[in-house]
DNA sequence: CAGTGGTCTAGACCACTCA
DNA sequence: GAGTGGTCTAGACCACTGT
C-alpha cells in the first residue's frame, strides 16, 4: 500500500512555491516584503538549496516576486499603470499643452517625461511596414528610433517609419529636435493631419537586449503596439512600433462602435 | 580553470544560450526543429547538464523554444494571430451572420468556434467592476463565466458582469443559451444597444491555474482586457474581463481621433 | 565581515515518448 | 529499452549588499 505506480506526487519545488504563494496571497507577505532566504527555505522545507531556488524561480516566472542580488527576494510591488489611449493624438490636447502625446500623458500622471531620439536613418522598408504604409517592400523610409522615459526610468521604445515622400525635407527627415507639439504637429505641417489610428496589439516576453535596455525585471512581458497614423483621406503616413514594459504600462481606448 | 582574477564575464549558461539563439535567428534552426538534447549540449559545450539546462531555460523564458517531456526541446512555431477588434461588436455584422462577435471572428479565420458558459451567478460587485459600471461596491451583479475555443483549443476566458437592473428577467440573468446573435443582441433587447466600448489593456504572466486551463506554454504571457460596453446615452451596462494567451491572440483597433 | 542571490558541478532517479 | 526532459541532492565558488 505504501509504494505504488504513480501517486499524485507533487514535486517538492512546487510544494514550496505553493506555500510561499499562499503566504503572499493571504497577505502574510505583503508587497515589498522579503521572502525567507533560499538557504532558510531549504532548511525549513527540508530540501536542497537548488530545490528552494527552483521554487522561488516559479514565483519569479509568474511575476509575483523579484530577486535582488545580494539583498534578497521580495514580493513585487503593484505598480501604478500608465495607460495610453487614442486621445493622446488629439489635436486639441496638442494645442492646449504644446506637448507631444507622450509628454502630455506623463505630465498628466505628475511625472517628468524625457524622450531621446537615438537614431534617424533612411532604410528600405521592411515588409510589414511597407504593407501598412501602402508601399512596396524595399521602398526607402525614414526610420526614427525614440526612447521614452518617465522620471528617468525607461518606459518604452518607439521606432517610427515615415515614407520619404511624406517627410520631404521637413525636420521629420533628419532633425532630432522637432519643436513645439512634436511629431504629429510636423505631420500636420506636411499636410497629413491625423484622423484615424490603427493599433495592432500583442504581447510577448522581451528579448535579452530589450530586457536590459528597458530594465525589465524577470517575469514581466512587453506589450508591442504597431501603430499606424492615417489622414482624413485614408492614407497611412507613418507606422510606429512601440515596445513597452507591461508591469508599468497599459493601454486604454474608448472606441465608437459602427452599426 | 584558465584565468583567476577576472575571467570572461559571461556565464557559461548565457554563452550556450547565445549560441543557440543565434543558430535560431540565423535560420539554421527553423521553427519546429529540435534543439540538441540537454546531454548533448552539455558535452558539446563542455558544461554540466544543469548548465546546459539553464541555457535552454533562458530561451524558454524568452518564448523562443518550448520543451516537450520525453521528446525534446523545439523551436517555437510562429503561430498565426487571431486579432480581435471593435468591429466585432458591430450590429451589422451581427445581423448579417447571426453570430456572436467571437464566433464571427473565428469563422472569418476559417476555424470552428465553441463557447462554453461555465457558470452564471449573482455576486456583490468587486470594486473595479463597480467603478466601471457606475455602481457602488457590493451592489449585486450577474457574473457569467465563458470559455472560448477555436478548433477545440482554448483561446480565452471572459468574465462578464451585468448589473441586475440591466439583466432583469431576461436570459442574460440565468440562461446559458442566449440564442441568435448572442450576448449583445440580448443587451439590445433590454434597451441597451452598444454605442461605445472602452478597452483597458494590459499584459502579465499567467497564474498557474490560468496556465493549466488555457494550456499556455512556458514563456507565453496573457493579454488582459477590461472591456466595458456603453449605450448611446453614455451609460455603461456591462464589463467583461478577457484573459487570452498572447502567442495566438492579439487585438486590432481602428479608432477615429478627436480633434 | 557575514549574508544574500547567481552560477556551476557531477552525479542520481523519475516520468514520458517512441520504436 | 533507449533517449528525452523533469526533479533533486550536496556540495562549491563568485558577485553583490549591507555593517
Amino acid at each position: 500500500m505504501t509504494t505504488s505506480s504513480h501517486p499524485d506526487r507533487v514535486p517538492a519545488s512546487r510544494r514550496v512555491a505553493a506555500a510561499l504563494r499562499s503566504r503572499i496571497e493571504s497577505g502574510e507577505l505583503r508587497a515589498g516584503a522579503p521572502l525567507p532566504s533560499e538557504r532558510n527555505l531549504a532548511e525549513d522545507f527540508e530540501v536542497a538549496r537548488n530545490t528552494a531556488r527552483e521554487a522561488v524561480r516559479l514565483l519569479t516566472d509568474e511575476g509575483l516576486v523579484h530577486a535582488r542580488h545580494g539583498k534578497g527576494v521580495f514580493v513585487r510591488e503593484t505598480r501604478k499603470l500608465m495607460r495610453f489611449g487614442a486621445e493622446r493624438y488629439s489635436h486639441r490636447l496638442r494645442e492646449e499643452t504644446g506637448l507631444s502625446p507622450y509628454r502630455a500623458e506623463v505630465a498628466k500622471q505628475g511625472r517628468t517625461a524625457r524622450v531621446d531620439c537615438t537614431s534617424i536613418t533612411t532604410v528600405p522598408a521592411p515588409e510589414f511596414i511597407a504593407e501598412r504604409l501602402g508601399l512596396v517592400a524595399e521602398d526607402p523610409v525614414i526610420c526614427r528610433e525614440n526612447w521614452y522615459f518617465a522620471d528617468d526610468e525607461p518606459v518604452q521604445r518607439g521606432i517610427t517609419y515615415i515614407p520619404v515622400a511624406v517627410a520631404g525635407t521637413s525636420p521629420l527627415a533628419d532633425s532630432a529636435n522637432l519643436g513645439k507639439g512634436s511629431l504629429y504637429a510636423r505631420f500636420e505641417d506636411q499636410g497629413y493631419p491625423i484622423a484615424t489610428i490603427r493599433e495592432e496589439i500583442s504581447a510577448r516576453m522581451p528579448r535579452r537586449d530589450e530586457k536590459d535596455r528597458l530594465k525589465i525585471p524577470d517575469g514581466v512581458p512587453v506589450i508591442e503596439v504597431i501603430h499606424t497614423g492615417i489622414d482624413p483621406e485614408g492614407t497611412p503616413f507613418e507606422t510606429t512600433v512601440f515596445t513597452m514594459r507591461a508591469d508599468t504600462t497599459g493601454l486604454d481606448y474608448t472606441i465608437p462602435v459602427r452599426n
